[in-house]
DNA sequence: AAGTAATACAACCGCGCGCTG
DNA sequence: GCAGCGCGCGGTTGTATTACT
């Protein structure tokens, strides 16, 4: 479909943001709070593109960002995720509080690929390097990865192909409801559902298509991120899968 | 001290998706 | 059912800063 041009883009300023557009922005949004970015530029008196606006509060401007260095946690849990959900930049945002996606896509890109290289792990495959058969297997995002992590024959791509269900929201767009949470001062994590959940193969001591939550092999444990009960084994909780060991890769 | 390369990060761009009339 | 709109995402680019020669 035709879409037109999101501003009038002969009316705007692009480029570094200045102190003043800066206050003005956040005086808007204070008094008026997040509405229609669209119409916010005007409102705001400012001669900027709606989304311009709106990367630039969500990126630099929100009260609850964290400014400052990441941590060593941070760098495992991004690591982590990354290897399950591959470049969903906003899903691993709605995991680390303060951070923004954007502000996550760039430290990966400056600082992560080079730490894990230096490991001798593939930054996309997050398989040791050199490993050819390895990556022929797994091209591409993390979904094609799944394969590789699950069972083959039932696992699935649950990012790429989930639909969203009256009862749980999934796939990219639980990545949307998150991030929008986020932006509009909501707690970041209870209302997250990932649902990361792959279908088994029947097996003999495993429940068919009994969902596994993969915030276990995150290594966080129940109340962390979601509501499963990842760390009671049994049946109120998920068993199959473990945490990586020192040495695995995915 | 000057020039160059590397790095970090803010911002832009194009696209896909959901919503609405 | 269709088309347009608005939002949000991920990839890319531009620029400022720092490190090195």
């Amino acid at each position: 479909m035709g879409r037109s041009p999101c501003c009038e883009k002969a009316h705007t300023n692009k480029g570094a943001w200045t102190k003043e557009e800066d206050e003005r922005l956040v005086a808007y949004i204070r008094a008026h709070g997040e509405g229609c970015w669209r119409s916010l530029p005007k409102a705001a008196g400012l001669l900027r593109c709606g989304k311009s606006c709106r990367l630039r509060w969500m990126n630099y401007l929100r009260p609850d960002l964290k400014r400052g260095n990441f941590t060593d946690d941070e760098d495992e849990v991004i690591i982590r995720l990354h290897a399950i959900l591959g470049n969903k930049w906003s899903l691993i945002a709605g995991q680390l509080p303060g951070r923004t996606d954007n502000e996550i896509k760039n430290y990966w890109n400056t600082h992560i690929k080079r730490k894990l290289l230096a490991r001798g792990i593939d930054p996309q495959t997050h398989r040791p390097l050199g490993s050819a058969a390895a990556a022929a297997a797994a091209p591409g995002v993390a979904a094609h990865r799944a394969p590789a992590l699950l069972h083959p024959a039932t696992a699935v791509p649950a990012l790429a192909a989930a639909k969203p269900s009256p009862a749980a929201s999934s796939s990219d767009d639980g990545a949307r409801s998150s991030s929008t949470s986020t932006s509009t001062g909501k707690a970041r994590c209870p209302d997250l559902n990932l649902d990361l959940s792959v279908g088994l193969p029947p097996a003999a001591d495993t429940p068919s298509s009994q969902p596994v939550c993969l915030c276990y092999r995150l290594g966080l444990r129940a109340g962390e991120a979601c509501g499963c009960q990842a760390d009671k084994p049994g049946p109120q909780g998920f068993r199959y899968f473990r945490p990586l060991e020192q040495g695995q890769y995915i």
